[in-house]
DNA sequence: GCGGCATGAACCTACTCGGG
DNA sequence: CCCGAGTAGGTTCATGCCGC
């Protein structure tokens, strides 16, 4: 299927822009699925990241404790093994609260996250951490700083973690995470306002928040870093990646990543991959910065606040005004098969209009969410009868047949039926002496009597009072007919009732609370049908 | 060809940490 | 000092592989 975009996700449908579907009409010939032209893959998985991915305190310790009798006293080892370089100390463990010494050649730099990347290229310089790679088994390390943290960690139970213990197997303990395949450069599992797809010249560990993604075949990294860091991928990671919660967080797992059409540099004119890799190069002196300028960011608070006029105080630039992001983008049409410079700008403009509108949408319902959560925050616990009247909204909304009211609905009037009247408190019972009788008590206290013409009529009442239906009720006066409805009402509020209790859970975990929620909804319920 | 095991992807949610 | 965005890390689900 080279050449050739293939759909494969009902999100798109949902939720893509208009534009997204001409480009995809016009030009999908000519966009590839990333998966087709480079391998992506999970960084580095620890299992304890204070075990795993301690941060350098050797500066700090070294600035603290000038004097190497002071120090050694401090840390255990000489100053000059830190000095030098050779033995690296360490901040680890349960709030990082723990300084303990690790030889050098144990430890690398590792890429944590995105949000620590300041540039186009990945470098040490953007490592706040380190990960521990360690190869050897115990019995070749006698004597070594690095044994004495690996047991320090087994006293602390880290090797009983699952990830840790899953990871044993054979040859390998569960220290060792060597053996990871560096990618040519990064793809972030979580997405907000920027885009940064870094090239990892110097082959980083990257974590598992972070994806390593190797060009296929004779593609260069820097062509495709240029590629992937271009706006028309950032339209397309809106389509297959899935917004996490409500806000306006983009997740992107490897699937999604690998669906994520980008255009083909297979079918690409060599001059235009060089212009390409050239808009990339000057990309690459400046530091990136958010696709949603300042002033967009702080636009609802403040609006909100009636603070307006502030807004113009704040900086109103972002990625899309960058012109060395047009290059970029202009070689990306150009490879689509866009001929005409003047149609490209148009594409441009347009596209921008569109990654805008998108950015600005997310700002604002992140914002909302953030509102909600604060509110919800305030007032403390919800009210059981605000949490019910909120599940009945729901409903209505989006499950409107859980409303179904069993008259009418599913006792047919064309019948021969009979009216009762059902008292409208009191635990339902049928009559323990006399048949055809339901009663209706309060603790012991008898509060009414219903007298009916055989025990279908009987079953039938009690669940229709337990469900909550009172007052003047009709049921069928034919026996076989009241068993049938009785039996299809049942299984309707059953299924009903369980769908409550999910919503209910879903809200609260406390029992009580689910109990006083689910009376109210029920009187709810039967009152709104 | 099939069952069991290993690996990896995807999902879920409580916690953490940094910024205002 | 408080709040919430971002994340850590477990669980669950899916796929692949290997020996019989």
């Amino acid at each position: 299927m080279t050449g050739r975009y293939y759909g494969g996700k009902w999100g798109v449908y949902l939720r893509a822009p208009d534009l997204w579907f001409e480009l995809l009409d016009r030009y999908g010939h000519r966009l590839v699925p990333l998966g087709e032209i480079a391998d992506v893959w999970r960084g580095t998985w620890g299992g304890k990241d204070c075990f795993f991915y301690p941060r350098d305190a050797s500066a700090e310790c070294l600035a603290a404790h000038p004097d190497p009798a002071d120090f050694e006293a401090q840390y255990g080892l000489p100053r000059a093994d830190v000095a030098s370089g050779r033995v690296k100390l360490v901040h680890c463990g349960e709030e990082r609260g723990e300084i303990r010494p690790i030889e050098a050649e144990y430890l690398e730099p590792e890429v944590h996250n995105l949000m620590e990347i300041r540039s186009f290229t990945v470098s040490p310089a953007d490592c706040s951490r380190m990960i521990l790679l360690v190869d050897k088994p115990k019995s070749d390390l006698k004597g070594t700083h690095v044994l004495h943290y690996i047991n320090w960690g087994e006293e602390q139970q880290y090797h009983q973690g699952a990830s840790c213990a899953g990871r044993v197997s054979g040859e390998r303990p569960w220290y060792d995470l060597t053996g990871h395949v560096r990618g040519a450069m990064f793809w972030s599992k979580i997405h907000k306002y920027r885009h940064i797809i870094p090239l990892n010249d110097q082959r980083l560990t990257g974590s598992n928040n972070l994806y390593d993604v190797l060009p296929k075949h004779e593609i260069g990294p820097s062509v495709l870093a240029a590629l992937l860091n271009s706006s028309l991928v950032v339209l397309s990671k809106f389509q297959y990646g899935r917004y996490a919660g409500t806000e306006g967080t983009l997740k992107t797992e490897v699937v999604d990543v690998n669906m994520t059409p980008v255009a083909d540099p297979g079918q690409a004119d060599p001059e235009v991959l060089l212009r390409l890799e050239q808009a990339f190069v000057r990309m690459r002196r400046r530091q990136p910065i958010s696709f949603l300028s300042e002033r967009t960011f702080s636009e609802p608070a403040l609006r909100e606040a009636g603070r307006e006029t502030e807004l113009n105080a704040l900086p109103n630039i972002c990625e899309l005004d960058m012109p060395d992001r047009r290059d970029l983008d202009d070689a990306v049409f150009e490879m689509l098969g866009v001929e005409s410079a003047q149609r490209r700008r148009e594409l441009i403009e347009e596209l921008y209009a569109c990654l805008r509108e998108l950015f600005e949408r997310n700002r604002v319902m992140e914002w909302r969410t953030n509102i909600n959560k604060r509110i919800a925050k305030r007032r403390g616990a919800a009210k059981p009868s605000e949490v019910a009247a909120e599940i009945l909204a729901e409903i209505k909304a989006k499950e409107p047949h859980l409303l179904q009211a069993y008259d009418p609905g599913f006792l047919d009037p064309s019948k021969p039926y009979d009216t009762y009247e059902l008292p409208s408190v009191g635990e339902p019972s049928q009559g323990p002496l006399a048949p055809h009788i339901v009663e209706f008590r309060r603790g012991k206290k008898l509060i009414g009597a219903v007298h009916t013409k055989n025990t279908a009529q009987d079953d039938l009442l009690v669940f229709l009072a337990r469900s909550g239906v009172r007052g003047l009720v009709r049921v069928p006066h034919d026996e076989e007919e009241c068993r049938r409805v009785y039996e299809r009402y049942s299984d309707f509020a059953g299924r009903r009732d369980e769908r409550l209790r999910k919503l209910i859970q879903d809200r609260t975990a406390d029992e009580e609370m689910q109990g006083r929620i689910s009376d109210i909804l029920t009187t709810l319920l039967t009152r709104s049908s």
